[in-house]
DNA sequence: CTTATCATGTAAGCAGTTACATGATTCC
DNA sequence: GGAATCATGTAACTGCTTACATGATAAG
């Protein structure tokens, strides 16, 4: 379980209430990590009740009073431990390559369609990836510390785009050489 | 939830017990997909009760009896059905991702160790997935249907892996490029 | 006047993990 | 005699998703 350390590399980078993380996990740190508010919100109550995060309510004009969180010094202990702790390799889960594996029990046409939506969503969050890159991050040879770390998970979230792009492509290529033979014929 | 439908692909493949797909859900069709035996025997249950599989109990010889699941006609339509639906892009969840993106707010040195003990890791897997096209997969060329889907798939797990070796090795080679003034200095 | 956004939450349920249990057999 | 494998399962728990609820303001 790491949304909770996940929330708390968030909040060390900026103080910010449930719906402020949960806008930030639908943008860069969402490379690596999603989680919808509820979830957040829930796990956010209990890092109060553990202390690892304080609370301040902020009233605001014209809108809801919002929850500040921040990290408290023990929540930087534990974040600190979890950092040093060895990591797992984790399995990768994707439905669309259960499709790609199975695919010659359906129809075959319909699962390239699937893929050829999947590798147009792809190329699009590539593109808006690599815009990032250019915009945020002009001379990357001069960045150290946590700007270093960020601009290399969005190098991350580039490369995992582009092995999507190339394999995807792979795949439709492959069996474009391969077509039935009449157009309309099912496998078997 | 994919994973009634990847047990199906699986049996489709080959007939099989509950321990035989979690054994096989560790070798190929684990390069996109696991489950633990515990689980498998839960969903193999409800589908046996949806009428998706049946079960034919198989006696051995010095052994536990064991029940051989094979998916019906019934299962057929599900999975042909599922196949043909949208697969909406699946966000990656990883760990490591987090740490390396927060490794400035614990010790440094500490997470590049994490970083190369899972990329020694990838490396192995890498390895082990390039032994195997070579092994089961002389002449892509020339494969059809299943197979090429099989070997396609593979050619995924590959290329996944080489994602990994080739941005944990980005992320290495740019904290190496930049180290702490002194070496027992603390990042702050 | 309706829709969207800001902001937080409750309730119900499913998916998945971890730990434990059983009972026989084969290997060392 | 002890450990490993084959084979299936129960029980308890955690993580996460989906649906729903509230109540205000801003934008079209």
């Amino acid at each position: 379980m790491a949304l909770e350390h996940a929330l708390l590399v968030a909040l060390r980078e900026q103080p910010a209430s449930g719906l402020d993380l949960a806008k930030r996990f639908g943008r860069s740190i969402g490379f690596f990590w999603h989680a919808t508010h509820q979830q957040i919100y829930r796990v956010l109550a209990r890092m109060d009740a553990d202390g690892w995060v304080e609370v301040t309510e902020v009233a605001q004009t014209g809108r809801p009073d919002k929850k500040v969180y921040a990290v408290t010094a023990a929540g930087e202990r534990v974040l600190a431990d979890w950092l040093a702790e060895p990591t797992p390799m984790e399995p990768l889960r994707s439905e669309l390559a259960v499709k790609l594996r199975g695919a010659s029990y359906g129809d075959r046409q319909a699962v390239l369609d699937v893929v050829r939506a999947n590798l147009a969503d792809h190329h699009a969050r590539l593109a808006h990836y690599e815009q990032l890159e250019k915009r945020d991050h002009g001379q990357p040879e001069t960045l150290t510390g946590h700007d270093l770390d960020t601009y290399l998970v969005l190098r991350g979230g580039i490369r995992l785009e582009r092995f999507w792009v190339e394999w995807l492509t792979e795949y439709l290529h492959a069996h474009r050489s391969r077509p039935a033979r009449s157009p309309k014929d099912q496998e078997r």
